[in-house]
DNA sequence: CGGTAATCGAGACGGTACGTCATGTCTTACA
DNA sequence: TGTAAGACATGACGTACCGTCTCGATTACCG
């Protein structure tokens, strides 16, 4: 990952200013513009550097796009132990909500969902990024109140995590309901309950 | 709505043929290489059809990518009333979550919402054609089932709608898991589960 | 030309007025831009006319407008037997240039050329119909000055005729330098007088 | 006008290459098709070269053409002293005509002179190069004639030009008969021989 | 302290798709 | 059959963005 500091790089060292000014324009005019409508020149223009500069280190806009969010959202709330599972995603889920919900991040997420439906190698790369570490999370949590019996050891650990990030990510790319505490703690204690249901009432569910 | 049956149209009628083809070969190709992969030129020859005539009845790219998944997308399985919840939303969601799952539709989803995060206009129209139309149908489903008391009155039906929806969504969007009868149903349990809860256990939920 | 009159034709005979119509709003539109940007669809829209009624009775812009032309340019002034050639001449040519300048007939004749340098036929057309109609008035004058004696019997007259039309269509198309009266005289009495010089005069001629 | 050779010039020069090639191009096409039947597409593709190349430096086909048509029209031959106007003349007409009659150029400048006949600066800028530059070599001889005695003082020097220019122009511009020497000198011959007349035969002309 | 080498800015380049526009044809219903 | 209305195929237009490239200038290290 990073350069062995034994290892003299010659020649003029790359500009970590030129970096941050590239980054810094980028996000600013993908939230503004969403991806499609961000020029790699307006993002030259806006970090007062070159567009060489920019293709050297990014191949595509996409990729660019993605190190520009991540900036942002990589903001990670350890997957703290609070004694309960309920307050546990809480404290996982909320502040990333929040998060979500305050800038217009949807522009550029469905803008590299884009990218992600159609290049499987672009999807692992952001899957990795941008999911698997906030899943691995929300993992760790469920897999400790299956060892406390706050929920069955046969939870589908999975499609939880879906239900979790799911119906947030829909209020997020469709638009059509805001993301708020309130939706997110329904979301946590209808899950939670769910998954530890009365037996009696399932009976029908075996049809 | 409908056009008086008396009064003649002048000139030359639409060619239901050419758009019928446009709409035909849209589709195709917008599986094949996802919105923005595919070219106005390219719908074009493939429909063997002017790219004036595309211009001429739809605006935009993403327009005519609409038009061409509703196509497709509003085969409409009716809510029928088959005696309970469960059943109800599994005849819902279960044969949507197959033709979903059935051709890359994510990848025409994906372009759409990049329209749908940055054009309000866009959005209204989106959502009113392929979110609220199947929302309705759950809602209908969910509002049955307080009637008949399978469910508590005050059960907060968007937000369930969301939890039934989401995670499917969740899943066409980033491919990092499939979409199969037992997600879909699982998903459903959990959530019939998760709102009718032992009052016991929500202790914490207060807070 | 003119249809029989005794030749029943069947159906809905043409409209003469939709003709005059069409002419004239070709003549000002062409005026007004130019033959490029003069459109078909303009000038049915200026005829409150059909695009189809003009492209029945014409079967290009140009066309069109060589008929256009032609309704003002063909103003003929006889070629009179006033005595004297110049006289004659003068009569001949001075309306004419005056007509030349009134208005900018040079944009539709530039836009003329264009098909005449370009199309043999359209060169035909437009030659019989605008240059050889003139010239021809001008040879009859010319012969005439023959039989009178008034210039030598070997006059070149098909280059005498080209000295007399070329330097008013020269600043008709080039618009260096205006035409008026005091040009188009000066040119005629310099050519006359150019083809009965003094024999003295053309020693070094030979060489 | 010239840079100064002090000051470094930033970023990728101008391709020489590119630049001759569409010069290049497009001469051809346009003698063999004329100006409104050369596309920018097509010139693009013979030179090998970029559409946005052409319009980087070329805002409109015009522009360019009238830069392609100078390059082989500008072959200047210098105003010589032969000793007599009649052989002066010669020696700048002939030489001209042989070219403008070789190809056709006809078809450039008819495609030129439109644009001329509208639009007022290109105007400028086309009778600058192509009409003024030999109207000043001829000036120059006529005032050369007039020191020497070989024609009157108060000859009319700009009439005179378009004399000899206009003749040619009308042949190459309506195709009606061919340039060649003999009308070129004839044309030469009648005008020197018209401006020093007679005074006897100008009794009529004070009318 | 001068050479080497990678970076930077500027901006021209080939390529490709865009959305518009004009031409000339065709298809209706009406006169 | 001629006409108005207007949809149609064709194809060029001029613009815009992408990602590459070629310059001269800069800035480190390395010998």
């Amino acid at each position: 990952m990073s350069a062995d500091i034994t290892t003299a790089r010659r020649g003029r060292p790359r500009s970590e200013k030129a970096r941050d000014a590239i980054v810094h324009a980028s996000i600013e005019l993908l939230l503004e513009r969403g991806v499609a409508a961000t020029t790699v020149d307006a993002v030259a223009v806006a970090a007062g550097v070159s567009k060489a500069t920019i293709y050297r280190w990014w191949s595509t806009k996409e990729t660019l796009a993605m190190d520009a969010l991540y900036q942002e959202w990589a903001t990670t709330s350890p997957a703290v132990d609070t004694g309960s599972v309920r307050a546990d995603l809480r404290t996982l889920l909320c502040p990333w909500a929040e998060l979500a919900a305050r800038r217009p991040y949807g522009r550029i997420i469905a803008g590299l969902l884009v990218e992600v439906v159609s290049n499987p190698d672009f999807a692992l790369e952001y899957r990795a990024r941008f999911l698997e570490h906030r899943r691995e999370q929300g993992r760790v949590i469920l897999q400790r109140a299956i060892r406390r019996g706050e929920i069955p050891a046969d939870t589908p650990i999975e499609i939880v995590l879906d239900m979790l990030y799911g119906p947030v990510y829909h209020r997020l790319l469709h638009g059509h309901a805001p993301i708020d505490d309130v939706f997110v703690c329904q979301v946590i204690d209808t899950v939670l309950d769910g998954i530890k249901p009365d037996p009696a009432d399932r009976a029908d569910a075996a049809s």
